[in-house]
DNA sequence: CGGAACTTTGACACATATCAAAGTGTGTGG
DNA sequence: CCACACACTTTGATATGTGTCAAAGTTCCG
């Protein structure tokens, strides 16, 4: 199975993040408001309002586990029931999902604040699997208890709304890019898509370490790895980026939101 | 503007096949009740329970507005402000998105029973185009109402998150498919996936009209118009299918599922 | 009947995939 | 600490699927 790569790399699975993991990190749960505010449910609660009551309210009642998920390892797999969304509180991940024919395909890639596992709210369970990309933490939501507290906070169930909206909105751009983007205009708005989110959680803009590899890039945008290496060349030849590895500098963000639009003449 | 070309592409409209020749339904539109259950909100609410109390709290609360749009008119456009969601209550449609640099894709079509509108919550305003593809009816669901009502109604509130997730789930599929399919598996994804749906609702699994022409389809699916026409041919060629026009009929559904699971050979 | 929208088919072009091989970096075990 | 293996990346040569361009065919409707 192709899925399994990702742990075979590390034979050593057991310390798998289970909900119940919890008990070695008792200590930081304790200071969950000052940490959800600063990160974890930051996207998803806080820019609600600015209710300093229903923060505390969030905090205390909902019950957090907080997990680390080592690199390779498997946050959840297809198949595994739904209970708990997950919020990244730092690292990276992906997503893949898998086609009846052994097939599969990185759908998306997670930073620091952003929410995994919107899909699997109606099937109740898992349609893909999350793997990290770098020995990562997440802090898990349990969907049932997010559910009875946004009844009472009325900003929080609009915000989860929102939460819910923004994904079906990013996966309508992958199919933008998918259905009518050459390979190169790929490339350039994958790039600039990172280096804004990075920038956006306080990161250089112009300079990043890419978590994924060439196949994973690939997979996730419709190409085959040498096609992604291939264009990483070429823009570095044309002096739009440096490549070093997974070291990626944007030297030229300009030409690269041109190819983004129209295409490299 | 590209986004027009449907409006102006017919003046007048009339011998497309509807699913219900509208003007015999006048009777039931009094009736908001049982034709909700039957067709409209059974998505979004009736399969949440049996609850007769609730639906009929939903049919007295909640005002629908029931409205018209004939072939080619466009029920919303990107840029309108978000206030309602559309349950189709007959007809059919296509969504389509806008690239910043003019380019514009289909991203889906829906049909009796699906609701259009979910990617707007979050933005608070329309991101597509929905165009009607034959005379249709839709139901206006006003948002705030909805969310007053699921407050009050818990089992309504989960249908609408299901809702929302099959949504996400539903593009999953697309991205899948526009990223690791070729042109044939997609076209025989395409077609089994219009079977299964009228399937569903009653009409025939095995021969349909197609309510969009072959660009719109190879919008959709990633190809140009040329390579769908092609395609068809070669499916009927094979005795898969039948083309004429744009009535289709499925003549091997096994050979199509085998060309969707592991191509043509 | 004539025009418009749409579809089909053919010839050819081109972007990206495939196959192959060499190059680079990294971690592990001796 | 080295060396070996392994994963990953780069680059080249070639193949191929799909796009592009062009033209003829069909159906629809005024």
């Amino acid at each position: 199975m192709t899925a399994n790569t990702a742990v075979r790399i590390n034979p050593a699975r057991s310390r798998m993040p289970t909900n119940a993991a919890a008990g070695a990190n008792r200590g930081k749960i304790a200071q969950c408001t000052t940490t959800c505010s600063t990160c974890n449910l930051r996207e998803l609660c806080v820019p609600c309002c600015g209710l300093t009551r229903s923060e505390m309210d969030v905090a205390d009642r909902l019950v957090f586990t907080r997990a680390r998920v080592r690199r390779g390892e498997i946050l959840y797999r297809a198949g595994d029931r739904f209970t708990a969304l997950y919020a990244v509180r730092n690292g990276f991940f992906k997503s893949t999902a898998l086609l009846e024919n052994g097939r599969d395909q990185v759908t998306g890639f997670s930073m620091t604040g952003e929410i995994l596992g919107m899909d699997s709210i109606g099937p109740e369970q898992h349609l893909s699997n999350a793997t990290a990309l770098e020995d990562s933490e997440v802090c898990a939501i349990p969907f049932a208890g997010l559910q009875l507290l946004a009844h009472e906070i009325p900003c929080l169930q609009r915000q989860f709304h929102r939460t819910m909206s923004r994904e079906i909105v990013r996966e309508r751009g992958v199919i933008l890019l998918l259905g009518s983007m050459t390979a190169e205009e790929r490339i350039a708005m994958f790039l600039l898509n990172l280096s804004q989110r990075f920038a956006a959680r306080g990161y250089s803009r112009a300079e990043f370490y890419l978590r994924m590899t060439r196949e994973e890039i690939g997979s996730y945008l419709g190409l085959k790895l040498e096609t992604v290496s291939r264009i990483f060349s070429k823009f570095q030849h044309k002096g739009m980026i440096g490549v070093q590895q997974k070291y990626i500098r944007i030297l030229d963000s300009a030409s690269l939101e041109r190819v983004m639009d129209r295409g490299l003449d």
